[in-house]
DNA sequence: TGAGTTTTTGAAAGCGCTTTGAAAGCCAGT
DNA sequence: ACTGGCTTTCAAAGCGCTTTCAAAAACTCA
């Protein structure tokens, strides 16, 4: 059943069918009683295209998930992100529309969302230290929100992300405090946005401790666990094997574990591991005794706020862009202990 | 730029333009040449709400993913599948619409979606053994595949699924060939078709070996590494503790092995262990050589394939049902070795 | 009762595209 | 020059809704 139908069948017109459905005043309240009781009977539901058309809003959200040729695992990390943005999606009566694009043909891609026109904002994954896409965007005029930052970026735009300086930076101290000098970083692609950060904030703790840092104690790559499993294995065959270890994900941890084990070392004695941990829904950090120390923040919770930003952005379009830092949470887990003597 | 301000720019009617830009024959060689040329010139691309008005088809399919607010957990193959779905869209030009939906809020949800119209076509996640939304979408017309199949359903529909039954079947006839007896299976959510057909597969290979099941040894919930973890724990306190397990993911695995770890046992010594393994991109079962025995069906290949069998439907409304079964592989790794006597 | 207000309804245009049905342009054949 | 048959183009209707502008209906008050 459409508009014209309901309207014919109830003996009003189109319009006045309309204002009633949408909540307009000008409406008799007995008409739009009437109105509604007949839409809910003949299950009547506007039709979403006819109507974006006649409004010019789509009520619709774009997630752009880069998709790597090279690197083609899509990050755990998007699935917590976008169940958390739909949440406040679905609250506020918009849709969300996934998009996955290739490397490379990323402005072809924004160019063409933008001039289809069926989206009213765009939610940005996965920024790179020098992303191209936020300008474009800018220029493009469509409503966005970057899900973490762009360092090499001037221009400013709206974005969500984790404090992961800080929380990388204060991970390092800890395990500074607990005596280890021989610290490892494993750490994500290093051209992504949050892996660059979070290295900063790994350097940063060792200068100011005063330790050297030493390359064969940095790995960068995808963020898998046998990334973690590997670089653990060739550091600790290193003729001074690191006491500890930061890793940039659970999973990472879990590969990090996996070659203590194999090397019979006991963690959280011989060699002590501090993951960050996005708080993932599937995998979590143990149950009530955490099993790692970590920082810890939620990505779900990110999705959330971030969503409702975007929310904000469309329906002020006028207004400033807005940031959002959020800061991870250090937990306590049993995968930290003094250095070794 | 819009069409009118195309056909104007080139002075041309709207209707040659168009018929130009979407290859119909009647339109001289030299004119179209001229349109695509200025439309590129001009970055125009059509509105695609107003082609969708006009066609009636939409160019976007929906996946819709229940939320259940007792499992608040989105599944991580989810992320897998839809990204393997996204490949095969995006190959043929459609959009992806992703839904949550709460629990029992399914009926309306559908319903909502068919009038709406604004998706040709719906992918089902997570089908329950008895799930009424397999029925509602058949009466509503809409075309749609599910991911995975509804036992007690018996109206012929779509799916594509993997063949539970028989991988659990295969994975504890080979324990048995071990020598294994008490065999532990730790599942999902029973509810969930695809646990109800693991389950079966374990118990049917239990039988035809003359094992009695021990329902002390069978478990299940969200497959999560607690999961895993503390349900091997109270397995492994039993007077009589299995000496292999059975688990339905390998998140679920790392939590069982981090339980016999925790009692000094030794993974394919004193313990066996074989799990399922969605092959997921991030959470690979090791690198080249696998951690543990497991039973591999990759779950974005079955997205790449859901995702045909959809368009599919939608191109050929008329066809009867299809279905697809996925055989899974059968993986050997380290995880499993003779029952210790 | 009737002029002036206010409330309530409706006809029609418009959103940007496709598609039908008609017309114009072109060519060969008489 | 004219007809018939192609090829190529166009005007206009229609997809299902919102919204503007105008008209009708219902009050208010002298």
């Amino acid at each position: 059943m459409n508009l014209k139908e309901l309207a014919e069948h109830l003996n009003l017109s189109q319009t006045t069918v309309s204002r009633a459905l949408n909540g307009y005043p000008e409406v008799k309240e007995a008409t739009r009683l009437r109105v509604e009781a007949a839409a809910r009977a003949n299950n009547y539901t506007p039709n979403g295209r006819a109507k974006s058309l006649a409004t010019g809003r789509t009520m619709t959200v774009g997630h752009v998930i880069p998709l790597s040729k090279k690197h083609e695992m899509v990050n755990p990390v998007f699935g917590d992100f976008v169940t958390g943005a739909a949440e406040s999606f679905l609250a506020s009566g918009y849709d969300l529309m996934l998009s996955l694009v290739e490397d490379g043909k990323e402005e072809e891609h924004y160019r063409t969302i933008k001039a289809r026109g069926n989206v009213d904002g765009i939610i940005v994954h996965g920024p790179r230290m020098h992303d191209s896409r936020i300008e474009l965007l800018n220029e493009l005029e469509l409503p966005f929100v970057v899900h973490g930052r762009a360092t090499d970026v001037t221009t400013p735009y709206s974005w969500i992300d984790m404090n992961n300086f800080r929380a990388f930076c204060r991970a390092t101290e800890f395990l500074i405090t607990l005596g280890h000098k021989r610290i490892a970083l494993i750490n994500g692609l290093e051209f992504m946005d949050f892996a660059h950060r979070r290295k900063l904030g790994y350097l940063t703790a060792l200068e100011s401790a005063g330790i050297k840092p030493n390359h064969d104690y940095i790995a960068g790559g995808e963020m898998t666990e046998e990334h973690g499993y590997s670089n653990a294995m060739k550091m600790l065959d290193l003729p001074e094997p690191p006491t500890a270890f930061l890793t940039s994900s659970l999973v990472v941890a879990l590969g990090v574990r996996r070659a203590l084990q194999d090397r019979n070392l006991v963690m959280g004695r011989d060699v002590s591991i501090i993951t960050h941990d996005d708080d993932l829904g599937y995998l979590r950090n143990g149950g009530d005794v955490p099993i790692f120390t970590a920082t810890r923040s939620s990505v779900r919770e990110a999705g959330r706020l971030g969503a409702d930003m975007l929310l904000d952005m469309i329906a002020n379009p006028s207004d400033t862009p807005k940031q959002h830092l959020l800061e991870a949470d250090m937990i306590l887990g049993g995968s930290t202990g003094p250095a070794p003597i």
